[in-house]
DNA sequence: TGTACATCAGTGAACGCGCGTTCACTGATGTAC
DNA sequence: TGTACATCAGTGAACGCGCGTTCACTGATGTAC
């Protein structure tokens, strides 16, 4: 049994994943090369390859690895907030400047979105896993009633709302306004989760 | 007087502005090299310094005639919409199938926005006045009443959520779920466009 | 109108550089006896 | 326990390639007389 020579190999695998989820998220997947990732978990370039078959490999591994721990962050996130505040729990968790800021750590389809819709469908259906994750604890937390698809769908144009009004937030450049949009995006995707959701 | 010549260099300079506004809104701005772009526009590389700066400097006037383009394509469509449906004109000719189809023809912000975020300020500022520009455009169709200020906001949020949900449908890879995402977003667009906005 | 000259958008070779990937190697660790 | 051997993650030089940018040039057009 080679038990310990494979942890380290995948305590080498993770540290690839980790500093690539970071840097995918806070650069762009596009400018981040082989050759400053692997310096930057603390390897040589040439190693890149004894972990991934190539770099759209990684990128594939990567946009599951930081979409895994978003979801991992929201389900901790929910688990300390008190019965009937869980869902504006995840609102505000989600909707915050601190998420603008930290763009390397946060939700990755606000960070990559357009860069993940160009991805092969193999990549995107490996990836929309965790995104479909995190629309199901949203649509948990969902007042009760109607079908399961319905809500789901309710879920995901929520989770559409807090993300594209983050992306606003991202662009802009004025605080005050990026205040306001904080305010107005947590109420509107608030509202959407809780009021009645008419027949089209 | 060199009218001619000023007339035609402005020709060459808008052949290379409209392909960067599509190439960059399909591939990615990081994914589209001077070359090949000048190749596309039917001249050689070296001639890109006649008419700007540097790449970086073609990327800040291609993002404002990207979205100045889109801005006079949505002002059109609310010309032709009869009176009382113009709101309902907006949101599904943003919302639609073809809008998820032709990346590099439709919004910058649904194409680019995070890759915008990263741009310098300057850059970030000079685009956001045409996104403004639009979102102003939803808010004149927003029914009447309440401060100027809280109906951009409004009218922000709701512009929101139909990036957010075109781009979440550009990931999906299952039709039928491409087809009730739009849908739904229409459905919380309009919602959050015409239900009495409560206070915070 | 015809000729000499000026302008300058556009050409294409060349610059240094970083990219993704390959590959012969090294050296620490684990196995066999 | 000690020694010989096997494994394989990690190293770093090298590959061909495309990048952004510069620059001496060409040649069509516009101006001057």
């Amino acid at each position: 049994m080679a038990r310990h020579k494979d942890d380290r190999k995948q305590a080498s695998r993770e540290a690839i994943l980790k500093r690539a989820a970071e840097r995918f998220r806070r650069e762009g997947i596009a400018a981040v090369g082989v050759r400053p990732l692997m310096a930057d978990a603390g390897l040589t370039h040439g190693g890149f390859y004894a972990h991934f078959a190539s770099r759209d490999d990684l990128v594939a591994a990567t946009l599951e690895y930081a979409s895994e721990a978003t979801l991992g962050y929201f389900r901790e996130a929910l688990a300390t907030a008190p019965e009937g505040q869980k869902l504006e729990r995840l609102i505000s968790t989600y909707l915050r400047p601190l998420h603008r800021e930290h763009m390397g750590l946060g939700c990755a389809v606000s960070a990559l979105g357009p860069e993940i819709a160009r991805q092969d469908p193999e990549t995107r259906q490996r990836f929309d896993v965790r995104r479909r994750g995190l629309v199901a604890l949203l649509a948990e937390h969902l007042p009760e009633g109607g079908q399961p698809e319905a809500r789901l769908d309710r879920a995901s144009i929520v989770f559409a709302t807090m993300m594209g009004t983050l992306q606003l937030m991202r662009i802009e450049t004025d605080p005050a306004v990026v205040e306001r949009l904080v305010a107005a995006g947590r109420q509107a995707a608030l509202r959407l989760a809780t009021q009645p959701w008419p027949a089209a």
